[in-house]
DNA sequence: TGAATAGTGTCTTTCAGACAGTATTGG
DNA sequence: CCAATACTGTCTGAAAGACACTATTCA
């Protein structure tokens, strides 16, 4: 047993000959986002352009937003990737999870790296505006998307569907998807969308209505039928979760 | 906008002055273990005391088992973790689960560090052979310790402890806290401990028996009483959902 | 009036909670 | 026999699934 011993962010203790120093190779460190939302009618990610210059891996790929931890600039991982977030999107206050982390030696050829993931959603009316340049929104088959990504970002990706699919059975992260106002049948149908499932009507509104969740507002959706109850996120912003999937185990 | 573009892994590219170099301050990169069992009808976490050469950073306090990646060594981080796994505690098949990262510019005293956390369960029976000598287990009070912990160890273990709690109300976790061999009402008890609450042993049983994740074999556990049926882990070792939590929501 | 969608009510099913009751051991 | 613990059965209640029914708009 050789190396370093440090416990936590700690280094060198022990074994003597190698102590407190700090003079080892280290990973990169990078943040990548995995940011849904509907359009369409279908559930959609954020994709990124890779640029092109010399040394840079996977030219002109998509890719997840992203990139490396700026140490000067962000004081932590959270503020890391809400910057990036907002740079591609312009969106300030989203629905923002920690998804997971990705290390090894082989992902980036330019060596070891490790990259922290985050998944966001945000909602349709957010989602076209204030847009860089360099990214657009791709729709998911399945768990994938067209296009081949960079690094092990297809993982990423699928790792990030399959999360969002498997709460949404058991919370309100849907109501995250939704613009400021939107009727019952809306958010039923933005689950059906993620899910890609038809749920039951009146167990759903069962649902929605009894959890601390959303509030009727003093306005109606009209359209070429019956008007629909508008309602809107209650203050309290926290997701909910709720004791039972929707569905019977398989 | 100034500063590193890249996406991913990625660094530079489009901002044109600082390009593809690589030549900026890397963040420390380690991973740290959640390592719970149960001894003494008491949920236990192992604890490290850091050594006090100079430069280290919390002298003698305990801390979650770990360290800095070594990119000659580790293969990935998931890897790093099963190492540090092993030499702590001897056990090399656990259950190890990813738990989230924490990283930012001043949980270190020695500069940027994120470290990746994962949370491991093994059995009472693996607990006590092959420790390390530096290494010892203490009970948990609550979310957390009686000893306090160095850097932010402490939020880390609260975060393990909150989800490992919450993952058994609708997962068979506690399984793997179980050695071999074990009995219906030593798992329900092994439940128990973990949640700090009694659970209807009808409603218990039947969910275990209808799972797909234990078998009975061909040996009874005696004792002053009826004998009890004897049960193993079935070779899929992977946790089972259950559709519904123990108790109805709060 | 009819099409279309919003919203409600009613019956059934499933499964956890409560708890009583039976089974099997040692002393 | 009794104490103790293993295990089973039965009733109830909560919430989902299925689906029919009513309500309200526009054309």
């Amino acid at each position: 047993m050789v190396g370093r011993q440090g416990q936590g962010g700690g280094a060198g203790n022990k074994a003597g000959a190698r102590r407190a120093g700090l003079d080892f190779p280290r990973p990169l460190t990078s943040v990548d986002i995995v940011i849904f939302t509907i359009r369409l009618e279908a559930l959609h990610v954020l994709l990124v352009r890779r640029g092109h210059a010399e040394g840079e891996p996977f030219p002109d790929a998509q890719a997840l937003p992203g990139g490396f931890v700026d140490v000067a600039r962000d004081r932590d991982l959270e503020a890391c990737a809400r910057r990036k977030l907002a740079e591609k999107t312009g969106v300030v206050s989203p629905y923002l999870e920690q998804l997971g982390s990705w290390g090894s030696a082989t992902r980036d050829p330019r060596g070891w790296s490790a990259t922290h993931a985050y998944f966001a959603l945000i909602p349709a009316s957010a989602a076209e505006t204030a847009l860089a340049a360099d990214a657009q929104w791709f729709p998911l088959y399945g768990a994938g998307v067209k296009p081949r990504l960079a690094f092990d970002h297809q993982e990423i990706l699928q790792a990030a569907v399959q999360r969002l699919r498997n709460k949404v059975e058991y919370t309100s992260l849907p109501a995250y998807l939704m613009p400021e106002e939107f009727t019952l049948p809306e958010l039923q149908r933005t689950y059906e969308i993620v899910l890609d499932r038809p749920l039951e009507k009146s167990a759903f509104r069962t649902r929605m209505l009894s959890a601390d969740l959303i509030e009727p507002i003093d306005k109606m959706r009209k359209g070429p039928n019956r008007p629909a109850q508008l309602y809107r996120l209650k203050a309290a912003a926290a997701p909910v979760y709720f004791a039972r999937t929707f569905n019977a185990p398989e």
